[in-house]
DNA sequence: TAATATTGGGTAATCGATTGCGCAATTGTG
DNA sequence: CACAATTGCGCAATCGATTACCCAATATTA
């Protein structure tokens, strides 16, 4: 077992002080040429690493910021982690990830971890059953600088970074209408939920705005699921006057509602035009392709990134700030009429 | 600005000495009840958190590991992560997560860095291109474990865990001569990669074991994209006698086959077989659902994580493990003649 | 009751790197 | 040639928590 080299094991070999090798590592003025090429020379013979926790001790700065999503393992989390990185790590920034399993226990006892572990930040999108806020009033406390992305919580100090669901289901409803439709349906998933509210009142407002008539009936419920998505399309189109578009507030929804009218002979776009939400990997890859609101999840970590990075530039001053990023309709064949 | 509270905060606030309180905050039986409380006490009232930084730089322990992967949002690697979290941090440990982007000079110094953070062990999916070794021989020169997980390199001392290709691509192929399938064909990446050879050899193995001939011209070459899978399903289907099943070496490609194969009025399964490999998510939303090898990255993840375990307790003892997962088929509708 | 245990807690070193202050040797100035 | 400035580096404290070792006061035992 080799023990790790440290400064003092290259000031002893040189016959100097830990002082000097540090600052020759450091390249300070004060030392010479010479010593400094000795001890880098060392270094490198000693494979010595800087130990980053007793600089951390010594600094009051870890470079290390938390990142707390639900679970890491879906495309949308694992992007806005990735745009987190991107903008994070080029400025000596690490980032340690945990999960909470929209468990609350469990993101609670994160966050006390995280703050033992002296992160600098925390960025967070809040679990879907976090009812209480006193985990996150700690970390206000010690001035630690909390933000929360996609999902937040009403709470002063907290900077946050958000979609416009109402602006993205907005657009899709609009693009649909330009394309012709007149009857537009709107399948939404839980209604007790903020964001499907935002993207029915996305979806009502569109509609008013271009003087079509709300009809409560081409508004159906589905579950997260495919078969949802059939079954919810099949009801649209028992109806007396079936839709001729539906805006789907998720992917899935539209996948299944496409399925649903390929077994009934539809035909897509032609028939009824569809409209996803999240613009998951697999919507670009469908026959057709279907046309989605993209969440931008890199534009998010990485603005949720630079929140933070201000928020550290400004010492002293509090920020608290809101950003609200617009959605990106990408359209697909599923929506489109006219050829292109 | 408030200072982080320390266990000098607590100890000045009930005249008492610092050791008191870090003995009496680990439970120490040398600490009266009555001090313990108070203790206790004081340090809720002053939010006091314990410094992670500080411990790990007194013990030597930082209980950090660092996991690289080449993409962080990519399904099968962040589950693999989600596998080593899960059986990592009920153990105490704490994942920090860097992304390569297949570069082999930002691994070198991921690599670097992680060492500098005093990880206790890094977990890594080795880039496409990386050529050198020095950086992983630094690691074990500091005897920290290092276990490769899905992608390897050929380096004495280092435990891995990966996919056995060949396994899954036999399964597949004996899978689809259980269905009856006679003309067999297979759709390979890039056979310059390991993996591809496997999957190629464990198609050539199941053929052979079961009296069929390998006919060279079934086997055609695709890029990652579904368009390229379009490509080489036409070719084949152009031979003068084409195959009814295809075994792909990704989803993507099974994807591009069957959308060509309904453009040309082929029924499929009935008419063609389909088999993917790596069971990506929206292979099981597809019409018809797509038979995939699954590389169960989470079992991945888990193991990889023991493997550390195990080597982080078998003191003095060197470890050398190599562990090879059996992939599991996931047989869905596109491969499955006799109804079900 | 004197001697010995036990209880409860203080002292100070340690982990590794940084840095303000001090000081000797060398160089520069008048 | 005497004094000042500069160069180059050592000393020792510091960050926060832990712990081996020591010691006083009370409790126990012969």
């Amino acid at each position: 077992m080799k023990k790790k080299t440290t400064i003092y094991d290259i000031a002893k070999e040189l016959n100097i002080t830990a002082a000097t090798v540090s600052r020759a590592l450091n390249n300070n003025p004060r030392i010479s040429e010479e010593t400094k090429k000795l001890v880098l020379a060392m270094a490198a013979k000693l494979n010595y690493k800087q130990n980053k926790l007793a600089l951390a001790l010594k600094s009051g700065k870890s470079n290390n910021v938390g990142v707390v999503v639900p679970f890491i393992n879906r495309n949308f989390f694992s992007s806005v982690i990735r745009g987190i990185e991107e903008e994070l790590n080029p400025k000596g920034y690490n980032v340690i990830i945990s999960q909470t399993h929209e468990d609350e226990k469990k993101e609670i006892d994160i966050v006390q971890n995280l703050l033992n572990s002296q992160v600098e930040s925390i960025l967070i999108s809040v679990s879907r059953n976090t009812r209480t806020n006193e985990h996150f009033k700690q970390v206000l406390r010690k001035n630690i600088p909390l933000i929360f992305f996609d999902r937040k919580l009403e709470l002063g100090g907290v900077s946050s970074v958000t979609l416009d669901d109402f602006q993205g289901a907005y657009q899709a409803t609009e693009h649909l209408i330009e394309q012709g439709c007149k009857h537009i349906a709107h399948m939404t998933i839980d209604l007790a939920l903020l964001i499907y509210q935002n993207r029915l009142a996305g979806y009502k407002q569109a509609l008013e705005d271009h003087g079509m008539e709300f009809n409560p009936d081409y508004v159906v419920g589905l579950k997260s699921e495919i078969v949802a998505g059939k079954d919810a399309a099949k009801k649209l189109m028992d109806l007396p006057k079936p839709p001729d578009a539906i805006f789907s507030a998720n992917d899935l929804g539209a996948l299944g509602a496409i399925q649903y009218l390929k077994e009934i002979g539809k035909k897509i776009p032609e028939d009824c035009c569809i409209v996803g939400f999240s613009n998951e990997p697999f919507t670009q890859f469908m026959e057709p392709p279907i046309s989605s609101v993209d969440q931008s999840p890199l534009p998010m970590g990485k603005t949720a990134a630079k929140v933070f990075l201000e928020q550290i530039n400004s010492k002293g001053v509090k920020i608290e700030k809101s950003v609200v990023l617009d959605p990106t309709l990408e359209i697909r064949k599923s929506s489109l009429k006219n050829g292109k």
